[in-house]
DNA sequence: TATACATATGAATGAGTACTCAAGTGTTCA
DNA sequence: TGAACACTTGAGTACTCATTCATATGTATA
């Protein structure tokens, strides 16, 4: 016959109730969880990291970026695309040249924030 | 004839070399940059971003997490598992269960910071 | 107008990964 | 001792995504 019934909650939740149930009422809304993931999935690639930090020192073109990374022009321009779609860069056009920089103050104090705890735990 | 030649840099990062310089000069090691990136991608997943959060409200076991997120256990104990290797959280066991917390006061910080940024995006 | 330059973009590919499933370990308790 | 419980783990799978390649767009310049 059928013994294994598929757990729908283990007893633990009941006996931590009081602790679940309070976590639960208090979690902030699913889409703006949702949302700082995404945040942080933005942060959280190599090339990106890198070209936030380099606009975080000076507004740069694609071109000087590619240089500066030693990657492709092409690779840099499809990263800045997703971070400017996401308004964490912006850009402005000279003739053909187009200067990327920080579109928010913010950038720059997740990246410290994020070092400290990375500087932090190296010891 | 071999009319194409791969552009080993191109013209900009000579016109702006005084800024390009300047900003490779001051680039944290790539170490540090991987590290960082490494650390912002843990938080950049939906599931552990929920974990990180729900522990910087209270500590709890495996089973308490699945009920929250509605997930498996198994699911979250992977998750579990990375962020344990990366310090991010740490447990403790009592008889058969086994209570995770955070590892680190920067982790809540982190979080709040990636929030602050979120909520003003929406504006 | 033709060429070079700076950038953008779409498709393809390869690597990475979150979850599921099945099986395992370790603990408690009847 | 054995059954239930809490959790872990390894393999497999489906999916995401960073980069490359080829091509397209737009601007300046000779």
């Amino acid at each position: 016959m059928g013994k294994k019934i598929e757990k729908i909650r283990c007893d633990c939740t009941v006996i931590h109730e009081d602790i679940v149930n309070k976590v639960k009422i208090l979690m902030p809304e699913e889409d703006s969880l949702l949302d700082l993931a995404e945040l942080f999935k933005l942060f959280g690639d190599p090339t990106r990291i890198k070209i936030l930090w380099a606009l975080s020192e000076s507004e740069m073109c694609v071109c000087d970026l590619a240089f500066l990374l030693n990657m492709t022009q092409s690779a840099i321009s499809h990263q800045l695309r997703l971070l400017k779609q996401s308004r964490l860069v912006k850009n402005r056009k000279e003739g053909k040249v187009v200067f990327y920089s920080l579109d928010d103050e913010h950038v720059k104090r997740i990246f410290d924030q994020g070092m400290i705890h990375v500087k932090e735990k190296l010891m």
